[in-house]
DNA sequence: GTTCAATATGTTATAGTGTAACAATTACAA
DNA sequence: TTGTAATTGTTACACTATAACATATTGAAC
């Protein structure tokens, strides 16, 4: 589960991190997918924080042998990301967060709060059933869905963000 | 109703296009906000199809004294409707459609054929109802919310698209 | 261990999307 | 009429993303 919620506080993120990784690891070696050194990089980026990152404040984030990488170094480790479930687009931001869950596919929630900027997704079934059931009703066959929420998280809320 | 949902082969579009605009007038009338020419131009090039189009798109369908509009004109008339109502965006397209319901606030789901490139918004009260509670579970306090999906309209599907 | 195909990288250039900033103008109500 | 808010005109630029093509690396088959 680690950060799959908005992470408390207290939380070790170091932890969170390491597994993340560890998790990564596990989930390409079983599709025998190769976790390269720009891919690497990016997706430890991801997972320094939990916050939405644009590719190009991702590319600001790597030392890439004394020069900033291309654009096109970074999207195509996006691209692997994302097509392997390590990390999730967020279209509302035309930015990108890490996601532990690669082992099970889903199609989660993205919640993001306007206020600490952190993003955290959120598996609900019910979601996906009233949006194919929903779908079915109008003849539409589904293929990809988006569910993207920004508001506040609790820990905003409760500070009485605006 | 109108174009709420994938318009069938035989619907007439002219109407179907007067019958919006002629809304969309109303809409602002009420609330004491001005339907530009600029703005009018932009949501009638959006009018005049069921698919999302990009903003550069819409520039180039305008004739704007015999030149094309700057992006800005463009961005503003979309911010414009958007925030009226009359339009969406479409975030994982980076485009826009025409909304024809702008007196019932809405939070639709949005439907994109990737057959025939056409766009559909659907009201499905149990989407929202189903958000809301997941959000509500996990203390996040929802604020707008991005539902879309991809996939084949009923047409594309019957006729076998892949 | 050589060869081959598939995968991944390096690089440059460019296309596509969206805003900032500020001056000038117009609409409308006091 | 005069002031204020909304809208427009314009230039320039920032951010997001992909195309294209040459090179190199990997890993499996022989």
């Amino acid at each position: 589960m680690s950060h799959s919620l908005f992470p408390s506080k207290s939380h070790d993120h170091d932890a969170c991190r390491k597994d993340a990784l560890a998790n990564a690891q596990r989930h390409l070696a079983a599709c025998k997918a190769r976790l390269t050194p720009d891919r690497q990089a990016v997706l430890e980026v991801l997972l320094d924080s939990h916050r939405a990152q644009g590719a190009y404040e991702i590319m600001d984030q790597i030392d890439w042998r004394g020069r900033r990488p291309a654009p096109a170094v970074i999207y195509r480790a996006l691209d692997f990301l994302v097509s392997h479930g390590l990390a999730h687009k967020i279209e509302s931001l035309n930015a990108f967060m890490a996601c532990p869950h690669a082992d099970h596919a889903h199609k989660p929630m993205i919640m993001i709060c306007r206020d600490c900027t952190q993003v955290a997704e959120f598996e609900a079934p019910s979601i996906g059933r009233a949006i194919s059931k929903a779908a079915k009703d109008t003849g539409f066959v589904p293929d990809q869905t988006t569910v993207e929420v920004t508001g506040l998280c609790s820990t905003c809320a409760a500070r009485g963000a605006a």
